[in-house]
Parts: C-alpha cells; sequence; structure tokens
DNA sequence: GGGAAAAGTTGAACCAATTCTAAAATTGAG
DNA sequence: CTCAATTTTAGAATTGGTTCAACTTTTCCC
C-alpha cells in the first residue's frame, strides 16, 4: 500500500502543515496567505485545496496535534493522581495549560476557537469538538479515578462535576487568549480559586 | 443638539440595523451581502462602512441590543429571587436562555461568538466582552443577595462561585447553537444537573 | 512496454468584503 | 444668505480565499 503515489501524498501533507506552521506564527493566521503557504510547501493553490477544505483547516490539523500531545500526556495523571482532590485537578490543569502554548500563539488559538463556532459542521468543526469531548472526558476519568481511591464521594455525579470544570476551564482559557497580556500564572490561580468550591464540596 | 443631521444619523442607524437584522435572518449572516444590506436600508455601501467599521459590528449593535433586554429581566430576579438557591439560579438562567433566540438565530450567535473571539480588540470584540462580563456581574449579584437573605453561606466564595456558574452556563450555550438540533429544554435540564452539585456546596 | 483510466495538480478566474476617490449634498455659523 | 466644513454617495480598485476546467502523473492491466 506504500507506492509512490501514497509517499508523495504525505510528503505534500507535512510540507503543508509545516509551511503553514511557521507563517502562522511569523505573520499570523489572516497575515498567512495561502500563496504564500503554497509558495512555501512548493505545492500550487489548488493542491492545498485538495488537501484541505479551507484554511481554517489548515489551522486545525495543527491544533489537533496539539491537543493529541496534551491529552496523552494527561494519561499519566488520570493514572497516578496526587494524593487529594485539588492537587489532582491542578495538576491535570495545570499539563493543559502549561502545554497549550507550546506550537500554538494566542492568535491561532482564538482563530482555532472562531473557526470551530462559526463553522461547526465543517471537518475542523467536528474535530475540534470531538477534542473538546476527549479533555472532558479526561477531566471525567479523573474523578472517577478518585472515587475509585476514595478522595471524591461516591455519591458524587462524576459526569456533570467533569463537564463543569471543564467548561470552565474552558472558557477562562478562552478569555486567557482573547488577552495577550494576560498570564498562565493568573490563569491557573483564578481557576485554582474557582476549583477550590468544587474541591469542598464532592471531597470525602 | 436634535438637528436634522442628528436625526438622519439616528435614522440611518436604525435602517441599517433593520435591513441587517431581516437579512441575516433570512439569508444567514454570510449570505448577506453587504450590498444587499445597503440596498434595503437605501444607503450606499460606504455609508454602511462609514458607521460600522465592518460587517461583524452591525452583528453586533444587534448583539447588543437583545443582550441589554436579557440583563434588564435578570434584574426583576436579582431583586426579588425565588427562596431557594436552584429555583434562584434556574430562574435567571432560565430568562437568559428562554430570550436568547427571541432576535438572533442560532447562525447569528455563531457567527457573534466567532468574531468577538477572532477580533477581541475590534469595537466589537470589546463590546461583547464586556457583556460577558455585565451577565457574570448579575450572577454574582444574585449570589450576593442570597447569602444577605441567608440562603447561601456567608464564608462562600461569591465572585468565584458566580464566574464558574456563569463560565459554565456561557460554555453550555455555545455547545447550544453549535448544533441545530439541540433543544432548549435539554440545555436548561443539563445545566440544572451541573449546578445541582454547585447549589449543595453553597446552600445554609 | 504500451496505453487507457484514475487520481492529482495547476493557476487563472471568480466573488465578496473592504478601501479609496472625487464629486455632490447638507448643515450651521456668521 | 453664503460659504466652509462635514457627510454621503457611487463606483472603481484592491485583496485574498475559493472554485474549476484543462493538463500531468501515476497506476494497472494486458
Amino acid at each position: 500500500m506504500s507506492g509512490l503515489r501514497e509517499r508523495q501524498k504525505a510528503d505534500r501533507h507535512r510540507r503543508i502543515i509545516d509551511a503553514a506552521t511557521a507563517l502562522f506564527r511569523d505573520a499570523g493566521y489572516e497575515g498567512a496567505k495561502i500563496e504564500a503557504i503554497a509558495a512555501q510547501a512548493e505545492v500550487s493553490i489548488g493542491t492545498i485545496y485538495n488537501y484541505y477544505q479551507n484554511k481554517g483547516d489548515i489551522l486545525g490539523a495543527i491544533v489537533a496535534m496539539e491537543v493529541n500531545e496534551v491529552l496523552n500526556a494527561g494519561r499519566g495523571v488520570v493514572a497516578r493522581p496526587p494524593a487529594n482532590v485539588g492537587d489532582a485537578l491542578d495538576t491535570l490543569i495545570g499539563i493543559y495549560i502549561e502545554h497549550s502554548l507550546n506550537y500554538l500563539s494566542k492568535e491561532m488559538w482564538r482563530q482555532a476557537m472562531a473557526i470551530s463556532t462559526q463553522l461547526p459542521d465543517s471537518p475542523f468543526g467536528q474535530a475540534y469538538t470531538a477534542l473538546d469531548r476527549a479533555l472532558t472526558d479526561q477531566i471525567r476519568a479523573l474523578i472517577a479515578r478518585l472515587q475509585e481511591i476514595g478522595l471524591v464521594r461516591a455519591d458524587i455525579d462524576g459526569p456533570a462535576v467533569g463537564e463543569l470544570i471543564f467548561n470552565n476551564m474552558n472558557m477562562m482559557f478562552i478569555e486567557f487568549v482573547k488577552r495577550d497580556e494576560a498570564m498562565i500564572s493568573e490563569l491557573r490561580a483564578a481557576i485554582r480559586r474557582q476549583n477550590r468550591i468544587l474541591v469542598t464540596a464532592i471531597g470525602v
């Protein structure tokens, strides 16, 4: 199955993503013209649209890589969580937030979020929703784990708590990327303060 | 100060907003061409750009009207809240949600939200952030009121709870407008379920 | 190894938002 | 009433994402 055509296809995908990543960073999302991405990737404009439905989908591919990395890093925390509820949540959320600006600038996040609400049915829109869902599920898994260990009361509505925590974190993150001068440390502190209320409510 | 020019200006503003509201509804945001809005409002394209920086700002003006109406309706609840925490929150949030589709379609909300994250520093972006903040403050005011009445424990971090409730509601609302088939009743039920956890945590 | 079908590539053309320009209209101060 | 300042207007020019019909390349089968 690994004919010439397959290899060329994979290669073009990679070249487009590499070119787009560099240009999005340098010139911003709007500033990165499709023409420039095409030129840098050494393909034609038409080819880009053969691989991605629109400009947003290119960004989408980059975002998906970032989020998947974060999900991976989170698995470790779910498997062996810190021995108290507040720290467990803070550690998991910390991983999400601290990794968030590794590959994506705030401007790229803003664009990605905007596109995902603007075109929820586009490939990217659906993928983004799935990623949010995966993060929610990971937080829910952590809550479930803490219930097993006996750190969280068994009679708590775990899925609802998980979604509540994710929604709050996500909204705080949205506001964070909207303000260029906002700092990660402040974001984490604010979320910790909010979660404190939940922690006392659900802790055994 | 109410010369002819002032009145004409106000009139043109109104005509543009009316035309845009109708066309956004009929043709969707993307489908409503500036040219068509200009024609229906009986002004030139240039005039529209003289009144609003861009297409998004026109939508922004409509959103602001809607949200201000909702804020107004919410004041009554804060002044005389239902006599238990869960109902109080549910009533206020119910007002927000039930009014939300009066003037704005889901598609218009999607566009408005997208633009506000995409261009947080545009007039509309800043206005939208201010509206979110006003809603947050109203929820906080309700919590404070409930603390006065003695329905919510005095040692609770009111501002943090208020923000947590708003963020969760807002995120749920975003997901709601992203799915055309999602229903208001389901949205409210889901939020109630999430808030139940907080209610037990903060109730006296 | 040849040739037809399938798959992929290309860039010029299209479309709609936005900007720009110069002319026409309206206002308010004196 | 008159004129300078401000606004509005129409429409041409610009811009950049997206589409499409013609052309290449790859594959596959004999």
